[in-house]
DNA sequence: GAGTTTGAAACT
DNA sequence: CAGTTTCAAACTC
């Protein structure tokens, strides 16, 4: 009963804070944007260089979208809300009352859909808002409301890739996941998503597999010839790019061809085939990239760019996708699919674990229970799974391991990945194999779990349990579960021991890395349950609310050596740092106590530690010499666990850092995200060769390249701005901050891609004040 | 396993 | 914004 009244507390606030949040102001600034560009000389110009009209009013939305999210939010805005609002579905999940019962999951497939299906005709367009950089989607009205816009960037970043998951609506019957199969890579290195779909002429068609894969190469190669050109305004030139990027869809459409058959009807009547969705999971992301470097590098404008793209080359996927199903349903155009390029590929490209999640929507399918509202309205979370994205309520809300395994593959498409923007391959890609292993494990083995690219953790049996299982263990001893948990048994998760917080604070790690608690969790009174969802919501809202960047991950990492002249974090051995800083005052930053060695990082100036001896990188900039490196290494070499290794980018040799605790690896570990490559890119050789201890911000997706977070998460790399700064309440938050112009600029080769995002200054003003 | 230490989070 | 308290993880014995 208290525990009732406590949340209903927690939701009225929440309720109050959404009022002033969701106001109808974007809508009013999408209509305009929506006529401002179809005026827009670009789009004229365009038009009338294709040849190739735009086929349905309905693009416009696209192309306005797509201009329109260059939209910057608020800095300070939580980057859950932010990219919440990008879908309206999904901001009405979030936004609201989590205790009205449209909220429950219980209802979302009845009333909501239902609610949903009567808005779609009328807010079609709304679903993308201005936060969204890319996404480019049309659809007639009935499918929209399947369509969740996961935007794995931040809002924040104009320059950020969209992201576009797509509901499957098959799936949102059955449940059965077909919008993803492991992926098949043909001989001419086009890589196609496996997929079960009916396929309407499965004929002659591979024989365009073979060519179009090598027709790529090709037509890159002739992008790159092709635009050295002076004049912008060449018309030519600029039918020749038209031209291009006609081919260049032809060659996509080809692969989407050859994928279906390569796999082959699956016998599913073709109900659960997206064409576009496939389009934008077929086309190898490396190829787009290429591309749209090309054109970059030949000095088409980025506007031209952006407009053909979202114009022009928008309508030519269009056709082309159309042509090739017969006009089925949607368009869907991402142009930045760096999420499907191959990296992202399992170097075991033929092993039986699905893809990484393309989101496919699933998530208000089958199980809705299995799907917590945590993950489900928090989405866009789940781009920053430090940002909330409760990577076990996949699992562990279901009702038995049965079912998680049944569903691993749909789950795991609820683990949307970001299939997101060049910048954020990184990031990205290792998450998507964090995911994807975790995804393996639900699927094939629940005795451990795969992460970081070679750990084998053993888990902690029934992690994923279900929650009878985990409202059980609350009544267990701490004492016994801590014991369980120290055993070593379980490295592969979170599992708090929290006697008062009822997990609802950041105390709780589970709670903090945006996890519910899970049946080897030893807390006491737990509220961080599915069953609890509303109040977990309602709480983290309240936290957020609070600090903003309660939940942004801890450890970011400053890939670009270059970038940072003047940045003493920059120093730090992998360049990596903890965006807040630590406060030690008495265990010298080499205990775990540290947040930054803990994250693996050194200090930096935003470090408020005393007698700083991170060994990751002090604060004063200096760092552990190599000598005392591989002293400290050799000294615990037997510790070290082949199982523990971690694939050294760049060829070097692994080491490991040593757990000072128990010489064993931190208690709250890893889905470890790629972290290696991700902490120490390829950096100097003085910079220590060594591993830190998996992070358990890692496990929080809290690694990432500084430049693929939001700018809004990002600190400001100088010395003076990136030391103390406070959210809006007070508290230490390192503060958004400008763009890094040199860095960025030093990337723009990547940044820059046809990206459909003018850099237009926010013409949806949101009332985030 | 119990107790202590530590520093982040939360609170005042 | 600084000081204090609370909290739970990390650590020690």
């Amino acid at each position: 009963m208290v525990e009732n009244s406590e949340s209903s507390d927690v939701v009225k606030e929440v309720e109050e804070e959404e009022v002033v949040m969701d106001t109808p102001a974007r809508t009013k600034s999408d209509k305009i944007n929506e006529n401002k560009f179809e005026e827009s000389p670009v789009f004229n110009f365009l038009n009338s260089l294709s040849p190739l009209k735009p086929v349905k009013p309905s693009h416009m939305s696209q192309t306005i979208n797509s201009l329109n999210f260059s939209s910057i939010p608020s800095i300070f805005t939580s980057p859950h809300v932010a990219t919440l609002k990008e879908s309206r579905f999904l901001r009405r999940n979030q936004l609201g009352d989590p205790s009205k019962p449209e909220f429950s999951s219980d209802d979302l497939s009845k009333d909501d859909i239902t609610d949903k299906k009567a808005d779609a005709t009328h807010e079609n367009k709304e679903n993308i808002s201005p936060g969204c950089p890319i996404e480019v989607f049309n659809e007639p009205p009935n499918e929209c409301l399947r369509s969740l816009n996961y935007n794995f960037g931040s809002p924040s970043i104009d320059q950020m890739t969209p992201c576009v998951f797509r509901t499957n609506p098959e799936s949102e019957t059955d449940g059965s996941s077909s919008a993803l199969g492991p992926i098949v890579q043909n001989g001419c290195g086009s890589m196609f998503h496996e997929t079960e779909m009916s396929l309407e002429g499965p004929t002659q068609i591979d024989q365009n597999v073979e060519r179009s894969g090598c027709e790529w190469d090709s037509l890159i190669s002739d992008t790159a010839d092709l635009f050295n050109f002076d004049s912008q305004n060449d018309k030519e030139v600029m039918n020749e790019v038209v031209y291009a990027a006609t081919r260049f869809y032809q060659l996509a459409s080809n692969d989407i061809r050859s994928s279906q058959v390569l796999v082959g009807p699956s016998g599913q009547d073709g109900e659960g085939y997206d064409p576009e969705n496939q389009f934008t999971q077929s086309v190898d992301g490396s190829k787009v990239n290429k591309f749209n470097a090309n054109l970059n590098i030949s000095g088409v404008s980025s506007q031209s760019i952006n407009a053909i793209n979202g114009g022009t080359l928008d309508s030519l996927v269009h056709e082309h996708v159309s042509n090739l199903n017969n006009g089925m349903r949607r368009r869907c155009l991402v142009f930045e699919l760096p999420g499907t390029s191959k990296k992202n590929v399992p170097e075991n490209s033929n092993s039986d674990s699905p893809i990484l999640p393309q989101f496919d929507g699933n998530c208000m399918t089958n199980d809705k229970q299995a799907i917590p509202a945590m993950f489900r309205n928090e989405s866009s979370l789940s781009i920053l799974p430090g940002i909330g994205l409760h990577l076990n309520s996949l699992a562990a809300t279901s009702k038995d391991y049965n079912v998680v395994k049944n569903e691993s593959c749909t789950s795991g498409k609820q683990l949307v990945i970001a299939n997101g923007s060049v910048s954020n391959h990184q990031l990205l890609n290792s998450s998507q194999d964090s995911l994807r292993k975790a995804i393996d494990v639900t699927q094939s083995d629940r005795q451990s779990v795969l992460v970081d690219s070679g750990h084998s953790i053993p888990e902690d049996g029934g992690h994923a349990s279900n929650y009878v299982g985990n409202e059980e263990s609350n009544q267990a001893t701490p004492k016994k579960k801590r014991r369980r948990s120290e055993s070593g048994d379980g490295e592969g998760c979170k599992r708090c021991n929290c006697k008062k917080s009822k997990c609802l604070k950041l105390y709780c790690e589970c709670f903090a890395a945006g996890l519910y608690c899970v049946e080897p969790c030893s807390c006491i009174e737990c509220f961080n349950t599915p069953s609890h969802e509303d109040t977990v919501l309602a709480t983290r809202k309240q936290i957020e609310s609070r600090n903003p960047l309660a939940f942004a991950p801890k450890v970011i990492s400053t890939s670009n050596p270059l970038s940072g002249a003047g940045d003493d974090s920059s120093k730090t051995p992998a360049s990596s740092r903890h965006k807040r800083g630590c406060n030690c005052k008495k265990s010298g930053c080499l205990k775990k106590y540290c947040e930054c060695y803990q994250g693996g990082v050194g200090c930096s100036i935003n470090c408020r530690c005393e007698g700083c001896k991170n060994a990751f990188g002090r604060k004063d900039g200096s760092e552990m010499v190599l000598e005392e490196v591989d002293a400290m290494q050799k000294s615990l070499i037997d510790v070290s666990q082949p199982g523990s290794l971690i694939p050294v980018p760049f060829s070097r040799p692994m080491r490991h850092l040593p757990y000072p605790s128990k010489n064993k690896p931190p208690r709250s570990t890893f889905l470890n995200v790629g972290s290696s490559s991700a902490v120490y890119p390829s950096q100097g050789l003085a910079r220590p060769d060594f591993y830190p201890p998996p992070s358990k911000f890692d496990n929080n997706f809290g690694l990432l390249q500084e430049e693929d977070i939001p700018s809004a998460l990002q600190t400001n790399c100088t010395p003076i701005s990136g030391i103390k700064s406070l959210s809006p309440n007070g508290k230490r938050v390192s503060p958004p901050h400008p763009v890094r112009d040199t860095s960025r600029s030093q990337r723009s080769s990547r940044k820059l891609i046809l990206q459909s995002i003018p850099s237009f200054p926010s013409l949806t003003p949101k009332n985030e004040t």
